[in-house]
DNA sequence: TTTT
DNA sequence: TTTT
């Protein structure tokens, strides 16, 4: 590679995911995704500012989407985008860009009684009491078994 | 510039924020923060990894901290690394590496009965109904009123 | 702010960049970027998979483009998702995304015999009078001359 | 996952990348990268600023940088943060804060009279055996053979 | 310790 | 339409 295509969005699902399975019985999800910017303008106004996106999610993911995302969830979406085009039956030539996610973060909190209900695919960092110290322990590096402390650097 | 220096985190906070007011009363917020990550390892196990970082924030971004964040707040940061050096009093060289941080979004859903209490600054996308095809009107540049949808492109 | 909508680019022009001047001389900067990447697909088989997009440059930035930028250039492009909708003399609902940058580094290396010639400058907004502060998102820059390690921490 | 830990560094090579491989004839890469961003401080000042980075990469991506990489080399690291701590010989504690890299993009222009000789890859992981398919964190990889544009949608 |  |  020499190029880079990343995108990150934080934002809320405008409606239920759309979610089909294709021959293979792979999944992909599909929906909107709202991110809403707020700054100031040049005259120091708070301007508040929208932007839709089209976001795909294929297999795995589209899997979680479908299980754990509806209308109003608020999503992190790491993921890269692609612009796919086609003719409609008039023959116009049409555009749409979407960004593919390949990592989801569900950042809603739980806020049903019945929590416990559908395990929430794992628990970050929450309820943490104090730790750092002991948290700062040399951690394996994720996807090896490596002795990463004994490293000779 | 010929450099880039970015970090972008989502996690939680691991103590409430330590504010503090230099001269000229520059606020500068300091706090731990901690994210976990999950993935399988090469055995398809799942591994959950927590990474404690130190997030510093100034000016506006350190009095937002300090007005609505405290122990176990989750938070979007993005910023760049940033290493100091110092020898501690027995002359040992130290070294801590911190997160400077220059964007924070606060993602805690307000679950307090007595909301609209502390005027969170903004609410995105939240409670749209639908809406998608209405919002892609031709939005304004942000920090520009110019007619961007005049452009000559 | 609830919301997050960051795009990160590395590419080559499609073609010199397409500059205007709108009124108040406020410069915008147009060009299509290639980022190419590659990735073994499910048989391990080697794929390259080149996306173009649509990039906005805005004031300083469009100026450094304009002075620096051309067919083939590489560079990084932070900046974040707009999508324009118009109808079309047929009436036809037209669609486009856009990367609105507000951080760009240039990545060639200059080949040219007489470097020296013109002191890259090779950072958003540096040196220009418009003075493209986008890059910070309106925040406050982080104080470099603060007595930062002085830090009562 | 409820977290993110992502770096992202576009910068210079301090020296050539120290590489060792572990039983298993894992490689591991360990280097020095200065990130350099100019600004303009609040008197206008033009100001520039490098911070100095360990960067460490595993498996296919340390052979990449064994075989390419050399002091001086652009490149463009994507990775997440890591702090690890030990006593030293005198009991202090000691933390070093890493970025492990899980992808790597070369930037630098070949200069070499040469070139084609040797046909980058330049891509973590490509056409190695190693196969560090760390880039994507497990995730499936978005099925380029999929009749994407088939979709139900 | 890099780079412009 | 770029680049390797």
């Amino acid at each position: 590679m020499r190029g880079v295509n990343k995108v990150i969005l934080i934002g809320n699902l405008g409606r239920d995911p759309d979610v089909q399975f294709l021959e293979g019985n792979i999944a992909v999800a599909k929906f909107s995704l709202a991110t809403t910017e707020t700054f100031k303008d040049r005259a120091g106004k708070l301007i508040s500012q929208t932007e839709w996106h089209t976001v795909v999610l294929w297999r795995g993911l589209a899997e979680l989407a479908q299980k754990y995302l509806h209308k109003g969830s608020l999503v992190y979406i790491e993921g890269r985008l692609r612009t796919r085009s086609w003719e409609d039956k008039e023959g116009n030539k049409k555009f749409a860009t979407e960004v593919v996610g390949d990592n989801l973060v569900m950042l809603d909190k739980r806020l049903d009684g019945h929590s416990g209900d559908h395990p929430l695919p794992s628990q970050g960092g929450s309820g943490l009491s104090t730790g750092s110290s002991e948290s700062f322990g040399g951690l394996e590096i994720p996807p090896l078994s490596e002795p990463a402390d004994d490293l000779p650097f």
